[in-house]
DNA sequence: CCCAGATTGGAATTGCCATTCCAGAACGGG
DNA sequence: CCCGTTCTGGAATGGCAATTCCAATCTGGG
């Protein structure tokens, strides 16, 4: 049954130290570059002359741009998610919520409001044209959206929030309040929308708070 | 003081019926090609064979590329608007907000969910790499939220909405709902997220209410 | 130390894309 | 009906991007 349709990893290359150092140092100018310009408006040579590669080199650790690409989705995704931990994993109060959303806006406005959201701007572009791609962003909000479920499930296990709130659904609406905030406010170069678009949520959801 | 820096539209080109039809027929298939595959996706060949029309008209329509993209901008913008006509012009009661949000829903399901919100695309994948584009897009947004917030200032005028409620901060965080949720919709194929999203929001609104 | 496999450099190839150019055909005000 | 302007066709150009190739150079286990 498993052998059906290969899963598409039958055997991973091996790679030794500088292997891995270059193929990281592609990774990580790919993702800069595309954050920037897009991954239409980057190209292998541009990458080539940030990440001091020869084309050779990329072709052989991601076989095509579009392996590339995959690579630059799950690696923004596990570095945006790595650098909101803690705060991301201690939703469990309106305050933390409010907290780790003041810093995004703040982080936001620190780099003038260009740019707006690494994995949102991937997934807008890729999601029509990439579906591994698509795939792949589908289980990167899964793994954002996760973290705030846990915490307002844990509100309510404690009786802090109201049975009758429906944490899937509000973790859910604050996702698509911070991915659409992000986006007006990168197109008004103003923190905002994104500021308001959240703070209605959070308000929202402070209404099941139990006291 | 308005001869110091042109506002760029010193003579506007004189067209005849035929060349405002090709125009049209241009800037039509132009719009449902980046659509679908995204404006870098689109090139000038690709438009050429779904207009019927060859290379030479539409530089001499839209100057270059850039040109015709910030066609599409407001073609789409103007497009979007008024298919949301008469519903978009009367959200002065919860239940229109409902009813307009929901049948965004339904036309989303209708298509699979793939594609998204044709403004949306183009804010994400315009935003960084062309600054008037960016303008345009900006002016699109307000042009979009500016009805939903005179529909919840006329309730509050009328007394339906408590004054505590910001309705300029509420229209944004709708407004950005509605791209959030478009958005995570259109990467997970399943119109869920964006009812939730919206839903959350005008439930929030919804606590305002003087009743 | 030795060799298979991993890694690298850099040029060559192929194709497409944005844009230009040059006539020629249609239009419409006077 | 005439002429300047608008509109159109189609080929040519120049550049750049993605990808391939091959030969050379490392690396690490045995």
């Amino acid at each position: 049954m498993n052998s059906s349709v290969a899963v598409e990893k039958p055997e991973r290359r091996r790679l030794t130290e500088p292997g891995r150092k270059t193929r990281d140092r592609i990774i990580e100018a790919a993702a800069e570059l595309m954050f920037h310009h897009g991954v239409g408006g980057t190209s292998i040579p541009d990458i080539q002359a940030a990440a001091r590669v020869s084309a050779s080199q990329i072709y052989h650790y991601f076989g095509d741009k579009r392996g590339l690409v995959l690579a630059v989705v799950n690696f923004q995704t596990d570095t945006k998610l790595d650098q909101q931990r803690p705060l991301l994993d201690n939703l469990d109060s309106i305050d933390a919520l409010r907290a780790w959303c003041a810093k995004a806006a703040d982080r936001q406005d620190a780099m003038g409001c260009a740019g707006g959201c690494e994995i949102g701007s991937l997934a807008s572009e890729l999601a029509e044209t990439d579906p591994s791609a698509r795939t792949d962003l589908s289980a990167s909000f899964d793994r954002w959206e996760l973290p705030i479920r846990s915490g307002l499930a844990r509100m309510q296990a404690r009786g802090e929030l109201s049975e009758r709130a429906d944490v899937v659904s509000l973790a859910t609406a604050l996702l698509a309040a911070i991915q659409g905030g992000m986006l007006l406010s990168q197109v008004r170069r103003s923190s905002t929308a994104y500021r308001h678009a959240v703070s209605a949520v959070i308000d929202h959801i402070e209404t099941y708070v139990v006291r």
